[in-house]
DNA sequence: CGGCATCCGGGAAGATACTG
DNA sequence: CAGTATCTTCCCGGATGCCG
């Protein structure tokens, strides 16, 4: 890194910043800067590489990618952590107070749910997918359900654990599912949010079901959608 | 406004988007520009004009308010609002669904008062410190409690309600509050955050008490901040 | 391959001046 | 008071290349 940097962040002027106490404008200070938000969505279910990043944000430059990880890093947000020999390689992962940050996401998430120019074809990522999952459960719906169910997303698998109206999902082998649903994000999201049938989109071989089908179609119907707000004149 | 830009608008391509069906992520196409939380922030607790939106943001420039004044009414978040004669004034006013981003809000402002870096020592809008104790707010310290404290801030009065666990606060006459605070949002901050002694404050002229004064003592004490976050390395 | 530096073009942000 | 016009600065994003 260049010496003027290097005195830039020593000295905090780097960044143009907002001059206002108020706690608000400190986190966008920290975290509003184009794409930092997205980054911490795709470590929030567990430390990732920079080409996992890569691969996770479409759109994002190497470059930018290095700035915000070291401003979050200079944040205290996340650190860099080094795995042990033999899998010798360096890793991302949000600092216990990164972890914390989950409650704007579902914030953000629970509004824009509302837009009325969302677009739900774009491509989706799967901690997006996962994400959504715990912002939108419904509790009441799920009252009196206990059930493991299992996703197997590309590479990743993650175990859900219903039980006493709450939700726990979480990177996971697949020991002990009641069910388990294998597709892409977006046909997980056609079955969970879009109320597409499952039969339809099992037999386009875009989605699998392995397991208790019933206890499949209660669990799509646990993640309501709020109504969208009014269109701008 | 220029043909040019109308053009751009209206085929919906002039600004940058990430390409994420991530709803977090429509969020930040929305709201996530320079500046345009806290505009939304300055609406937050009912409409302004334009000039007393300069006021209250130091730093922004006039085009730039112009800017996001008009990508956040294209959104939806909020409208422009004529104001009948004969105070014949144009107001910005944020929609229903506008005045539902408060969740944002409070969860930013809960996750940054953890921050090493947070700085309290900066400039402190009327807004921020209204805002601010609704979202530090603890039901626990205020069970049993039934008051009404104003507040008088610059030329601005606001009256908040407490019953059962909750908290109310909204711009109102002073009428019938218990105990009534004036000063500006450093002052009150640090009275209510700082732990600063209400009576240090007042033989300095920076505060003043008016009323029920054991109350006033009682009430600087609902608003716990969370403990600071380990700094970086 | 993973990570970082450098250069470049375009566009957003910021400051100032100006107008109805 | 409520913005526009213009100019400058700086950030973003892409391409390339270096080094371990």
């Amino acid at each position: 890194m260049k010496l003027e940097k290097v005195t830039e962040k020593l000295e905090g002027r780097s960044k143009r910043h907002y001059e206002d106490a108020c706690a608000t404008a400190h986190a966008m200070d920290l975290v509003g800067e184009r794409w930092a938000l997205l980054v911490m969505r795709e470590l929030m279910l567990g430390p990732k590489r920079f080409s996992d990043l890569r691969e996770s944000l479409p759109g994002i430059s190497a470059n930018v990618l290095t700035q915000r990880l070291e401003s979050l890093e200079a944040a205290g947000v996340l650190v860099r952590r080094k795995l042990p020999p033999p899998a010798a390689a360096q890793v991302y992962e949000l600092t216990e107070w990164g972890y914390e940050s989950e409650p704007i996401f579902q914030a953000l998430g629970r509004w824009a749910a509302r837009s009325p120019l969302h677009d739900p074809t774009l491509p989706f990522s799967t901690n997006s997918l996962v994400l959504s999952l715990r912002t939108m459960f419904s509790p009441e719906r799920a009252r009196d359900l206990e059930a493991r169910v299992g996703f197997r997303i590309g590479e990743e698998t993650f175990l859900s654990h219903l039980a006493d109206g709450r939700i726990e999902i979480a990177r996971s082998a697949l020991d002990g599912a009641d069910v388990i649903f294998a597709g892409t994000p977006p046909v997980l999201a056609a079955a969970i949010y879009g109320g597409q049938p499952l039969e339809t989109l099992e037999q386009t071989g875009a989605l699998q079901i392995e397991g208790n089908r019933v206890l499949a179609r209660r669990f799509t119907g646990l993640f309501p959608l709020p109504p969208k707000a009014a269109k701008p004149a």
